[in-house]
DNA sequence: ATGAAAGCGCTAACAG
DNA sequence: CTGTTAGCGCTTTCAT
């Protein structure tokens, strides 16, 4: 039963009907009687008015939309848990997408949800060729926020974190402990944030005295067995770095599977510090040490710039406007002194 | 710019521009000039038909919702994958909401996508209870499939997993190395997979001719203190179990946790097998033996009996169906014969 | 092969 | 305080 059979039924007009079931009685002076009477009659009647009608008529649709590269990444999902939480109090519902860490999916994605006309989109892109993605979001009218990322030339609101800030932490944790010679497993040669967070750790090492060869620096996928390859690199030999940084995603694991089939015992042997803080991660053996990101910070500022552009008149220009957030270093038990100072 | 600015601007009507640019050309036959034209003049001005306008006229959103009770869990993101990546190719877009655990955000989640009319619903209840639930589902007139969990009496399409199997499956494993003594870490009283699985255990117990109190489980609850308060209460004693099994969620990582406080080698001392696949299951120390559902595939049945709900009359009935699936084991280096044979 | 026109269910401007 | 009415953008029957 629809708004205007409510009306006939009632005997009133659909426009009373309409204002009273969106809770504009009192705006519109209805009076109490009438009102009660609507809302007794819908209630019975089941009667809730169809969204469909109203967003045609309002122009928007009471949704955005979530691109993110993978759902099953546990960053990603809890991001997803937060935006959607936050959102559902502003009565906005969340249409997922998933790109499968594929630049093409990705884009097609996008326009999939152009074409839909939700009324914003929260994107986390892939990777670091954001070129073909940059285009299509500076030719859209759609209010986005990126997060996780800058696009850089783009003049949209993006939340990200301070990469190099963040690798610094991990690298001044270790030299604290006395570590000289430290290893970082990439997972890839083109992530963004790999490289802002190898530079942070760079500087930390550089600011205290150590040298280039100092630092080694393997990894070319994100794969298991790229991870495992890397870890090799980093592990099998004489003159093996004292502790291990990961910048990313798995890579802990890929280390720690290496360490254990080289009898290295963490921390006496190896330290290491994990990037992205897991659920699992307290709870191996032993404990990680990990430098976690605000994720529901993040979510948070993220719904915020998208509320803000919502709230814009859809006409305006896109408004840069960038948030980085500083990652905070869980410490725990993966972190020890190194067995033999580093002589260089 | 829309269908009918567009048809104007051409000088056409805008059934025309819509037969077209819907992809229904041939099926009206319009000529391929004027087809070329539209699809040309479309391309040029970027007019996509606006799927509210389509909706609103054909009654359907081409969307679903899916609800979870926690998509930070892997296995309900590999599940919200899944599902996603397969509606995709139909053309519907997926909803995702997080009812965080909780009994009575799901009711109100449910509500709010039963307001917003969407297509259908995929819903992995949070509880054994269920009733709330129940209620909501026979009072919808909205295609719904449950997933993870079948509802007692009720007369709409469920997949699960047929989870006193799995049980079995994994003490059978356990027997067969030669364990008689055997625990189980249960997430919570409540849970309906958790009785069934013990069910499971039990029953394969029974056949090996081994007796009730060879069994002890333990648990209530499934935060990272009740898992640890079960897993003392399973290990913290002289005639431990040789053998756990963690019947949901995290609870292999508290086995873990009070395995190496106690100092007991895995697999040497202490056996374990981990309900649920992990991503990091084949990178622990060592790698864990596991019970593997198939996500994958229950999302696929589920899509598919949506779809033929989808297709379904709106008026008809809901249909009953059931597709139970048998989950597999993943043998890995977590499970080795008992030191001590096991004597009553 | 194309056009005209009737709605889908709703809201808001205008009228009383 | 309530009713009338004009669309929002589209699809589809009916007409030609």
């Amino acid at each position: 039963m629809n708004l205007s059979e409510l009306a006939q039924h009632l005997d009133l007009a659909i426009s009373t009907v309409s204002r009273v079931l969106s809770g504009n009685a009192k705006k519109y002076r209805i009076s109490e009687t009438t009102a009660q009477r609507i809302l007794a009659a819908a209630e019975e009647h089941n009667v809730i008015p169809d969204p469909l009608g109203a967003s045609l008529r309002k122009g928007s649709l009471g949704m955005i939309g979530l691109l993110v590269p993978d759902i099953t990444n546990p960053f990603f999902s809890h991001l997803a848990r937060s935006i959607e939480l936050e959102l559902r109090d502003a009565n906005i519902a969340v249409q997922l997408c998933d790109s499968s860490e594929e630049v093409e999916t990705e884009a097609r994605l996008f326009q999939k949800l152009l074409a839909r006309r939700l009324d914003g989109l929260i994107i986390a892109p892939v990777g670091s060729d954001t070129r073909g993605l940059s285009d299509l979001i500076e030719n859209s009218k759609m209010p986005i926020v990126v997060i996780d990322r800058v696009i850089p030339g783009l003049q949209i609101p993006s939340v990200s974190l301070d990469n190099a800030h963040a690798g610094k932490l991990a690298a001044e944790h270790l030299i604290k402990a006395g570590h000289r010679k430290i290893g970082c497993l990439r997972g890839s040669y083109e992530s963004q944030s790999d490289q802002e967070r190898l530079r942070g750790v760079q500087e930390a090492m550089a600011e205290a005295g150590l040298k280039g060869d100092d630092l080694s620096v393997a990894g070319k996928g994100s794969s298991r067995t790229a991870s495992l390859d890397g870890a090799r690199e980093l592990l099998d030999r004489k003159d093996r770095p004292t502790a291990i940084v990961t910048l990313s995603g798995q890579g802990i694991l890929a280390v720690l599977e290496r360490a254990t089939a080289l009898g290295l015992a963490i921390p006496e042997q190896l330290s290491v510090i994990a990037f992205d803080e897991q659920p699992w991660s307290p709870f191996m053996n032993p404990p990680l040490t990990t430098i976690s990101q605000p994720v529901a910070e993040m979510a948070g500022e993220a719904v915020k710039f998208l509320k803000a552009a919502l709230a814009e008149k859809s006409d305006a220009p896109l408004k840069a406007a960038e948030k980085v957030l500083q990652a905070s270093i869980c410490e725990r038990l993966s972190v020890g002194k190194p067995v033999i100072s580093a002589t260089k």
